[in-house]
DNA sequence: GTTCTGACA
DNA sequence: TGTCAGAA
């Protein structure tokens, strides 16, 4: 169970971007995708939690490692936030549709990762 | 000085 | 994604 602790509004754009490795600009665009919502002060600055360094470094991975463009994590994160909450039968249920969902993405909606596309050539020696 | 939004390459 | 403008 995650503490209402996790979610304070602790760090500025600028200390949050450095925890994450990225640049502000990027932190910006994870909250244009809608990936993120961080807290706001009066003043409109962005402040952000120790949960939301944790997603965004989550995002960052599966985007500069596994190519995932942010819709497409948007997507991801949606499908795994199932199954976290309900009852033990209810979840159960949860879990199982999002096996069959995760199992499906690579079939009906490739787009969201496109080195798993064109294999074909890109650069050389990715793996 | 820092952050914000919007915009362009 | 980097960078710049103009405002706060």
């Amino acid at each position: 169970m995650r503490e209402k602790r996790d979610n304070e509004p602790l760090y500025n754009i600028s200390i949050a971007s450095k925890l994450v490795g990225v640049s502000p600009r990027v932190l910006r665009s994870y909250e244009e995708a809608g990936l993120i919502k961080p807290h706001r002060t009066e003043g409109k600055t962005r402040l952000y939690s120790e949960r939301d360094i944790r997603k965004m470094i989550v995002i960052h991975y599966l985007h500069k490692e596994k190519e995932v463009n942010l819709a497409g994590i948007k997507i991801i994160l949606s499908l795994l936030s199932k199954g976290e909450s309900g009852k033990n039968e209810e979840r159960k249920q949860q879990v199982k549709v999002k096996r069959e969902l995760l199992e499906k993405i690579g079939g009906i909606a490739p787009e969201i990762i496109p080195a798993a596309r064109d294999t074909r050539e890109g650069p050389a020696g990715k793996e």
